[in-house]
RNA sequence: GGCGCAUUCGUCUAGGGGUCCAGGACGCCGCCCUCUCACGGCGGUAACACGGGUUCAAAUCCCGUAUGCGCUACCA
């Protein structure tokens, strides 16, 4: 039974770099029917906040990444919260330090700080000077945090599953913490305590951590404890190549939804950051990715967020969705609904992108200022409208069309550019024979929308 | 500095020794559709970081260099 878990530090919205290593952990979930878990990484007191774990869940509910375990609706593992779990690493600790494999650090940052110093200057690597190893004390009363000891035997290789074996020696490790002096584990502890005790079989997270994992297999030895299989996910960048962060502009989920993105869109752009399709294929449904998701086809090269792609798919979504479905969102991102929106939206979607758009792709129904034209054309048109109504579909409208033609002796372009201005106030916009039906219909239905016959009188006056 | 990871069109990527003078997608350019703007269709532009090997044959394997990134914390 696999078992993944997404672990976010909660210091604010999710990013969208978590926010595809969740959807990764999802997806391998769900492709193998294992089990998806969330566990919050909050022993970093000073960042960590309430709000913002109520912020980070809401955003993965956004994108409908749900969970089977975690802080919020419990799990035969629970709790999920690291700083509720505090009291088990205590007692994995003692149990190191029992058996010699950890000892007690009475150092302080300030002589660390100078002892790091020391080494670089004499070109040494920075790694800890072992004066406490050499000189055990078991004395509880000071102050102090609990050291790993690195064993002779320390080499370490695990076969990555997107990156293959990677190895490290054992003299590229220091003896390193594993509960701070404030009693509270640091993450390369915790993280094997919890991803022990919740069965995780799986571990796939975001590069940065690849390098610790030498640590983590260390104290999993140390316990004899299964180790999990590993894959570490590469950084998403920004445009100028360096590490996605707020100066690129808008990173996080929240922010993307909050422009017009949708979720679904949202889910299907991060996945091809890294993953690519068996067939190609780049639109794509989560039914569809999770039946072909396969970490072996996570590229391990980092991946730079592309802002056009990403809109361009957006806007796959939109056009693709029914005007029914889209009407919800369009007045949750506009603020506005009226009787005749659903056609409206119907008549526009092809032009937008993003949610937001609706509101500039609809202007030329709510608002109207009458243009410069032609008198004796727009006689013709409100004498036409007038006499057989204001047309109602498509062929009605050509049939306007024709009668317009003999009229006024106009076709092509000279007849549509003045009849569109006429008739939207704007040179460009839907095709008109979908544009004047939606007019008709919404005047009738909403007293704040001229009618085509309206409009032309504007025109005359 | 040490260790680790990475390097195919501007961007996301396919590719796992011959089928690759490298395929798809976004972007850009052109054409078509067309009353306009979009949508859509068609076509074009553009890449194997560099240097050595191995091999009959290398984008694909090996080594080195360069560059980028990560870790090297009582952050995660």
């Amino acid at each position: 039974m696999i078992r993944v878990r997404f672990a976010p530090s909660p210091t604010g919205h999710l990013h969208v770099g978590g926010a595809r290593t969740a959807i990764f952990n999802w997806l391998f979930a769900k492709h193998h029917g294992g089990t998806f878990i969330i566990r919050v990484e909050d022993t970093d007191l000073a960042r960590s906040t309430a709000e913002s774990e109520t912020m980070v869940l809401d955003d993965l509910r956004w994108l409908g990444l749900l969970w089977d375990e975690g802080p919020d609706v419990g799990g035969p593992h629970a709790p999920y919260r690291q700083s509720e779990r505090v009291s088990r690493y205590g007692q994995v600790a003692r149990g190191l330090l029992q058996r010699g494999i950890a000892y007690r650090c009475y150092c302080t940052e300030e002589e660390l700080e100078a002892k790091r110093k020391v080494a670089e200057a004499a070109g040494r690597p920075p790694h800890y000077d072992l004066t406490c190893w050499l000189n055990r004390r078991d004395d509880d009363s000071l102050p102090h945090a609990i050291r790993f000891h690195v064993p002779e035997d320390g080499d370490v290789t695990i076969d990555d599953a997107i990156r293959g074996e990677v190895t490290w020696k054992r003299e590229s490790l220091g003896d390193f913490i594993l509960v701070r002096s404030d009693g509270l584990p640091t993450y390369n502890f915790s993280v094997v305590v919890d991803d022990h005790d919740m069965e995780i079989t799986d571990v796939i997270r975001a590069e940065e951590h690849l390098t610790n994992t030498h640590r983590q297999v260390l104290i999993y030895r140390a316990m004899d404890w299964l180790i999990p299989h590993f894959a570490h996910v590469s950084l998403i960048l920004g445009q100028d190549r360096t590490k996605l962060s707020k100066r690129h502009g808008a990173t996080s989920v929240a922010a993307y939804a909050e422009a017009g993105f949708l979720a679904d869109a949202m889910v299907n752009y991060l996945a091809l950051l890294g993953w690519s399709a068996p067939d190609g294929r780049d639109v794509f449904d989560r039914d569809y990715a999770i039946t072909n998701f396969e970490l072996d086809r996570v590229n391990s090269a980092p991946a730079v967020f592309d802002p056009q792609k990403f809109e361009w798919l957006n806007g796959q979504y939109i056009h693709a969705m029914t005007a029914a479905a889209l009407r919800p969102l369009v007045v949750g991102a506009i603020g506005v609904d009226t009787p005749w929106l659903e056609e409206a939206i119907d008549v526009v979607k092809t032009s937008v992108h993003l949610l937001p758009q609706f509101r500039e792709a609809i202007r030329f129904v709510t608002e109207y200022a009458a243009p410069e034209i032609d008198r004796g054309f727009a006689a013709a048109v409100a004498a036409d409208l007038r006499e057989n109504g204001s047309p109602r579909d498509a062929d009605a409208v050509r049939a306007m069309n024709e009668r317009l033609k003999k009229a006024t002796g106009l076709k092509g372009k000279e007849l549509f550019m003045p009849l569109r201005l006429a008739l939207t106030g704007m040179d460009h916009g839907p095709e008109l024979v979908r544009a004047i039906p939606l007019l008709g219909r919404a005047s009738e239905s909403d007293p704040g929308v001229l009618s085509p016959l309206a409009r032309i009188e504007q025109c005359i006056r």
